[in-house]
DNA sequence: AGCACGCCGACT
DNA sequence: GTCGGCGTGCTC
C-alpha cells in the first residue's frame, strides 16, 4: 500500500427517486453498520432535500468529495437482492433511471401511506374496519320434488359453482332472493353469512380440480420443460455459487392455436416448479386477466397464488408484496407489472400471449415485460416461456436462432377441427339485401344460415372512427403518405371527423408522422373510380342495419362504450348461455374464454386494421385475424370465418387465411419480416421527421445511417421503438431534445447510444430515442 | 424531478 | 433600487 491511497470508507450505492442515470454514493454511518444491504430503504440528503432511497450496492472504497452520510435506514420492505440486480440490468439495458426503475418494484405506497399501512396491519386485529357481512348459498345433498321453473334453474346454478353469494345469483337471474329462501325452507339450500372480498378474483369458491390427460403435444411440451426446470435445479446444486454466478436459463416459444391447450401446459409447469421448490411469475395480458382465468389458476392450486391486478387497494397491493417476498406465496400472476414480484427462489416466469402490445410500457420507463422476463429467469437460471398462437416476429427470431426452443401444440386439444376461413373480395362482392357494403351478400347469407342453425356469429369490427382513413371501394386502394407509407388519415378542415361526416369540399388527409397534407381526391389515382369513401366509420350503424335485417335474431354489442369492465363479462355469459344470437364488437371479442356455440366469424373490415399508421400494422393486424378466426367453431362443427377486405392479397391476410391446421406460416422470417414492415430507413425517417424540419433531418440521417448500420449486421428480428420517438423528450427554446438508442444483434451500441450511454447525452443538441431492438436478448 | 443560482424587466 | 421570470445545471 502506497503512502497517497486515498481513504478508503463504506459506501452504500442508493438508487433515488430522481432521473439519475446512475446511483449516488453515500457514507455508511457506524451505528448503522450491518443493516444497510442491497435492497433495504434508505432516507438520505439530497441538495437540501431528504428523500428516501433503495440501496442497489455496498462496499468499501474511495468516497466521492462530497459524499454525505445516509441519515436513517426504514424498516419495513426490502428489496429482496436478485430483484436489486434485475432491476439494475433492466435500467441500464433501456438506458433508464436507476431510480425510476427501482420505484417499479416497490409495492406501490409513499412512507406516510406506508407507516400508516403498518399501524393499521399491527393494531387492525382488535379493532379496525369491521369486514361486511354477505349473504351466501349452499346446495345441500337433498333431492328436489316439482320445483318451478325459476327455481330449478338457480338450484341447479349453485349446484354446478358450489356455494356462492346470493348476490351473484341476482346478478344473473333478477330478483332471486324470495326463490332462494324458499329452497332454503325445503331444505336444498342452506345460507351461511361470510366477510365481504373485495378482491374480485376471490368472490367465489373454487372447486379444486385436477389435471385432465394432456395430448401429445401437450405432454411432449411439458416434459420439456419440466426437464428444463430440473436442470435449473441440478445446475444450481453444482455450481453453488449463489444468485451471482451466471447460470443460463431456458427459454420456451409455446406456439399454440387457439383452444390448444396452452394454460393446461402452464399449470403443469408451475405444479414442476412448485415440486422443486420453485416460484413463478406469470404474465397475462391486460384484458386476459379475469376472474375466468384466475379460477382456473386457483382452481390447481389453491389459495396460493397471488393475483396483482389494477383493482388492488395499495394495502391489498401492500399484503399480497409482503406475502410473496416472504415466501408464504409462490406463484403471482399479473399484467405486465408482475414482472417485479418479490417472489423467493423464482425458477419460472411465462409470458401468455406473448405477442400482446400490453407487455410493453409506453410511458415513463419504457421496458418491455416480455424481453424482461427472459432476462429475469435466464438471472436465476431458470425457465422463461413464451406461449402464443401467434408469436411476435422478435420471439420468432428468438427461436429460428437457436435462443428459444419451439414447442408446438398445433392441433386443438379437445380434437376439433380449426375453422375454414375464406375471404370476401369487397372489391367484387356487392352489398346484401341491406344496401350497406359492409354486409355483403356472402356474409349476409353465411349470417342466415347460421341463425337457422340456432348457431351464434360474431362479427368483429376494428373501431377507428377517431380517425378514418380513405379508401377507394371499387379497387381498393388506400390513401397513403408517400414518404412515411402510413395510411392518411382524414380530417375536417375544422374539427374531427363524426360519424355524420362526409368527405365534402373541406377533407384533407393527412401524415401522422410527417404532418404531410393531401386533399382528398374526388376520383381514386389508380382507377379513377368515384367511390372514394371514408372507412373505420358507420360502425354504430351497422349493429342497426343488423337489427333491421335480421329482426328476429338477438343482437349484442360489445366494446368499450357499452361495456366497461365487470359488464364484459356480463355480456360474455349472456353469449354462453345462448341468450344472444349475433354478436358484434370490437378487439374485446377476442380476449376471454370460450364460447362454444359461435359458428361462424365475420370480419367486417379486414383492412382498417392494416391501416393503422403504425409499421406493426400489419403484423398486428395477421394477428387480430388468427385471434378473432380462433373463435369460430368449438362445438360439433368447425366454424367458418369469413374476412371481408378490399386487399385480399395483402401478405397479412393471406397469411392470416393460410393459418392452417398446424398454425405455421410457411414462410421463412425474413420474407415475412420484408413483407410486413416497410424498410428500414424510411422507417426511421418517417418517424424523425414528424419533429421539427432542420431538427429532424439531422436525426433521421443519423439514425438511418444507424438503421442500415443495423440491418447490414443481420439477424434482423425486429424494430422496436421505446422512446418518445414521436414525442420529443422535451421543448426547450424552440429547440426539440430527443435520445437515440440503439441496439444491434451484435451487442454493440451504436454510436448515439453510445454517447447516451456515457452520459454525454445532454450536450448533444438532439437525442431521439429510439430503440432498434434486433435482439431483445441481446445482452444475455 | 426538485431546487438553487443567475441574470434581465415592471413595481411597492 | 429589488421582486420575480424561468433557463441552466447539479444533486453523493
Amino acid at each position: 500500500m502506497s503512502m497517497d491511497e486515498p481513504v478508503s470508507a463504506r459506501l452504500a450505492d442508493v438508487a433515488l427517486p430522481v432521473p439519475l442515470p446512475r446511483a449516488l454514493s453515500y457514507l455508511v454511518p457506524e451505528k448503522l453498520g450491518e443493516s444497510v444491504t442491497p435492497g433495504r430503504r434508505v432516507l438520505c440528503t439530497l441538495g437540501s432535500r431528504r428523500v428516501v432511497g433503495v440501496v442497489v450496492g455496498v462496499r468499501e472504497g474511495e468516497p466521492p468529495p462530497a459524499a454525505k452520510p445516509l441519515l436513517e435506514v426504514l424498516d419495513g420492505i426490502s428489496l429482496p437482492n436478485d430483484l436489486v440486480v434485475f432491476l439494475q440490468r433492466l435500467a441500464s439495458y433501456y438506458l433508464a433511471p436507476i431510480g425510476e426503475v427501482v420505484r417499479l418494484a416497490l409495492p406501490p405506497a409513499d412512507r406516510e401511506a406506508e407507516r400508516a399501512v403498518e399501524e393499521l396491519t399491527l393494531f387492525s386485529n382488535a379493532k379496525g374496519i369491521a369486514p361486511r357481512k354477505v349473504q351466501w348459498v349452499t346446495a345441500t345433498d337433498a333431492v328436489e320434488t316439482s320445483l318451478k321453473e325459476k327455481a330449478s334453474h338457480i338450484l341447479a346454478f349453485v349446484r354446478a359453482h358450489g356455494s356462492l353469494p346470493v348476490s351473484r345469483l341476482e346478478e344473473q337471474f333478477g330478483a332471486a332472493r324470495a326463490t332462494v329462501k324458499k329452497l332454503v325452507e325445503r331444505g336444498l339450500l342452506t345460507m351461511s353469512e361470510r366477510e365481504a372480498q373485495r378482491d374480485p378474483f376471490f368472490a367465489e369458491t373454487i372447486a379444486q380440480d385436477s389435471p385432465p390427460e394432456p395430448t401429445e403435444p401437450q405432454r411432449a411440451a411439458m416434459l420439456a420443460i419440466e426437464r428444463a426446470l430440473e436442470a435449473t435445479v441440478e445446475s444450481e446444486k453444482e455450481s453453488d455459487k449463489g444468485p451471482d454466478s451466471k447460470r443460463a436459463g431456458s427459454t420456451f416459444l409455446l406456439h399454440g392455436v387457439t383452444g390448444s391447450g396452452k394454460t393446461e401446459v402452464y399449470l403443469r409447469a408451475i405444479a414442476t416448479a412448485k415440486k422443486l421448490g420453485k416460484g413463478t411469475i406469470m404474465l397475462v395480458p391486460e384484458i386476459a386477466l379475469t376472474p375466468q382465468l384466475v379460477n382456473r389458476f386457483r382452481a390447481r392450486f389453491g389459495d396460493e397464488v397471488a393475483v396483482l391486478h389494477s383493482a388492488l387497494t395499495a394495502r391489498e397491493r401492500f399484503d399480497m408484496w409482503k406475502r410473496l417476498s416472504a415466501g408464504e406465496v409462490d406463484v403471482a400472476i399479473g399484467a405486465r407489472s408482475a414482472l417485479f414480484a418479490p417472489i423467493r427462489n423464482l425458477g419460472l416466469v411465462i409470458v401468455d400471449e406473448e405477442h400482446d402490445s400490453s407487455f410493453k410500457q409506453e410511458e415513463g420507463v419504457r421496458y418491455h415485460a416480455r424481453d424482461m422476463s427472459i432476462l429475469r429467469a435466464h438471472m436465476h437460471g431458470g425457465v422463461c416461456v413464451l406461449g402464443s398462437a401467434t408469436p411476435s416476429l422478435e420471439t420468432e427470431q428468438l427461436a429460428r436462432s437457436g435462443k428459444a426452443q419451439k414447442l408446438a401444440l398445433p392441433d386443438r386439444a379437445r380434437a376439433q377441427e380449426m375453422p375454414k376461413v375464406s375471404i370476401v373480395d369487397l372489391r367484387n362482392i356487392g352489398a346484401g339485401p341491406t344496401g350497406d357494403r359492409k354486409l355483403s351478400i356472402l356474409l349476409h347469407r353465411a349470417i342466415e344460415e347460421t341463425l337457422a342453425k340456432k348457431e351464434q356469429s360474431i362479427l368483429f369490427l376494428n373501431r377507428r372512427g377517431f380517425a378514418p382513413s380513405v379508401r377507394c371501394e371499387s379497387c381498393g386502394e388506400l390513401s397513403s403518405c408517400p414518404q412515411c407509407t402510413v395510411a392518411l388519415t382524414f380530417h375536417k378542415k375544422y374539427g374531427r371527423a363524426t360519424e355524420a361526416d362526409e368527405i365534402g369540399p373541406n377533407g384533407i388527409m393527412r401524415c401522422h408522422w410527417c404532418d404531410y397534407e393531401a386533399k382528398v381526391p374526388p376520383r381514386c389515382p389508380k382507377c379513377s373510380s368515384d367511390r372514394v369513401a371514408l372507412e373505420g366509420l358507420g360502425t354504430e350503424k351497422l349493429e342497426a342495419t343488423l337489427a333491421e335485417a335480421f329482426p328476429t335474431a338477438r343482437i349484442a354489442r360489445l366494446d368499450r362504450d357499452v361495456a366497461s369492465g365487470k359488464d364484459v363479462e356480463k355480456i360474455l355469459a349472456r353469449v354462453r348461455s345462448r341468450e344472444v344470437d349475433i354478436l358484434v364488437g370490437t378487439q374485446m371479442v377476442t380476449k376471454g374464454h370460450d364460447l362454444p356455440h359461435v359458428t361462424l366469424v365475420g370480419v367486417i373490415n379486414a383492412d382498417a386494421a392494416l391501416s393503422i399508421p403504425d409499421f406493426r400494422a400489419s403484423e398486428r393486424a395477421f394477428q387480430l385475424l388468427v385471434q378473432v378466426a380462433g373463435r369460430a367453431g368449438r362445438g360439433d362443427s368447425p366454424g367458418r370465418v369469413l374476412v371481408q377486405t378490399y386487399n385480399p392479397e395483402h401478405h397479412a391476410i393471406q397469411f392470416a387465411v393460410r393459418h392452417d391446421v398446424h398454425g405455421f406460416i410457411d414462410r421463412e422470417l425474413r420474407d415475412r419480416r420484408e413483407l410486413m414492415y416497410p424498410p428500414f430507413s424510411r422507417m426511421a425517417l418517417a418517424r424523425i421527421d414528424s419533429l421539427d424540419e432542420g431538427e429532424a433531418q439531422n436525426a433521421a440521417a443519423e439514425l438511418a445511417k444507424a438503421a442500415r448500420e443495423v440491418a447490414r449486421t443481420g439477424e434482423l428480428g425486429s424494430l422496436d421503438v421505446l422512446g418518445p420517438a414521436v414525442a420529443p423528450i422535451a421543448k426547450v427554446r424552440n429547440r426539440f431534445r430527443f435520445r437515440v438508442m440503439l441496439r444491434s444483434a451484435s451487442r454493440e451500441r451504436l454510436r448515439l447510444g453510445a454517447l447516451a450511454m456515457h452520459g454525454a447525452i445532454a450536450r448533444l443538441p438532439r437525442t431521439v430515442r429510439v430503440a432498434i431492438d434486433v435482439d431483445p436478448v441481446g445482452l444475455l
